[in-house]
DNA sequence: GTTAAAATAGCACAGGCGTGTTAGCATGTG
DNA sequence: CACATGCTAACACGCCTGTGCTATTTTAAC
């Protein structure tokens, strides 16, 4: 039996992914055609073809390569380890790597919802891949709540803050956080990155556990890259 | 000088507009191809382009046409006169007709957002569309937080409440609105319509003008529908 | 070198699109 | 009735799309 070349597909269907991510930010997801992808990443149409047998392949494949790299690029940031002046600043810190404050960080939440309007569009039967995204924002405000919650003294350990209520605490920051990346990117020039900084400030010092303020807090090690 | 037929112009492209609105609720706004239009509405294409030259004109209508629509239909249902039970639920009442919480929302918010990303992409030259809208939105938000603060003692009328703070406020709801809407249609039986009501009143809960909340409350009557 | 399989490149077809153009229909006025 | 003009319908062209198919090139094993 004789084997010719071997190709490694992953490689190449990742490095066709990069091409795909080029054309999403271009044009969205509707824009992911078989030429234009096969010629964003200098490939014909038949070699494309041999790694996606049809539109549906891509699209497909190119959906969950962008969720995966989003995963890459943000986690790390989220979790870093860091160091507040005060609690809310620590939210508010952690939050922000998900807010689309820099171009950066914009091209991130562009892909995400360009990703998210195309699932809308087209329910995937599969399980849809952007509702895992949102469960892992959620984890991440309960996390970033807990982290700089301020420390308790044990006799009041579980009193003030149980557990309910932190996860609905993270529930409003999470909804909240979702407006306020749709307001940034939906009007650009209107809601700038200052002001949705200082909004999010706003609400983190309204929303209970942020209350008494004052001095500076440091995260709990334990609890700031637990969550998943 | 020899008159045949004259057809109401205006009355025809509002006729297109419906057929538009169902294309965009199917196809979303880039499914509106001057064929598939005049197809909805069981016209030919060149009939259809007697009333727009090319494809551009048609969808700087429909777009316009849309929100004029959503307009007509989401103000009155905002602004009609409602008693509540409490502080919390006056606001909630008013918010939620801005919610994708039934279907003929759900149709509403599918059809804002479909212009919201069609905009994003398509800069327009002659300022946004939405971003009226977003400003109505947010003085809705005024208006119901104004209309049902707490009635309040002439001695320490403008003490508690000055108008910084409720425009703070509101632009908070405002931004928690547009983020429950979005998790509402992004994420459909996930978040549920009951979760989504409860996380709204457990939002106005937490923020300050609701805080002293028990005993039925009426609105300000000539506030409640002086706001636009 | 030979060979077989994998990989690549490209063509061909059908279908949808925008749009320019043209022919036919309908109708208020003379 | 005749007619000029607004309306309607339809065709034609070029472009882009997905996809089936084939020819060519490359490469590892024999």
């Amino acid at each position: 039996m004789e084997v010719p070349r071997l190709v490694d597909h992953d490689r190449r269907r990742a490095e066709l992914g990069e091409a795909a991510i080029r054309v999403i930010l271009r044009e969205g997801l509707a824009g992911v055609t078989v030429r234009g992808v096969a010629a964003e990443a200098g490939w014909s149409t038949g070699s494309l073809r041999h790694y996606f047998r049809n539109q549906h392949e891509l699209q497909a494949y190119v959906v969950q390569a962008t969720t995966d790299t989003l995963r890459r690029r943000v986690l790390p940031r989220v979790q870093r380890p860091r160091t507040a002046s005060s609690v809310v600043e620590g939210i508010a810190t952690i939050v922000e790597e998900m807010l689309p404050l820099d171009a950066e960080r914009r091209e991130e939440y562009a892909l995400w919802s360009a990703v998210v309007a195309w699932e809308r569009q087209h329910p995937p039967e599969g399980g849809s891949v952007t509702w895992n995204d949102q469960r892992a924002v959620y984890r991440q405000c309960v996390a970033a709540l807990r982290a700089y919650e301020p420390v308790r003294e044990p006799s009041q350990a579980t009193l003030p803050h149980p557990d309910a209520q932190v996860e609905l605490w993270a529930a409003l920051l999470h909804t909240f956080v979702d407006g306020l990346a749709a307001q940034i990117m939906n009007t650009p020039g209107e809601v700038s990155a200052d002001t949705a900084a200082q909004l999010l400030r706003s609400l983190l010092q309204a929303v209970p556990p942020a209350r008494p303020d004052q001095g500076a807090h440091r995260p709990r090690a334990e609890s700031a890259t637990r969550a998943h």
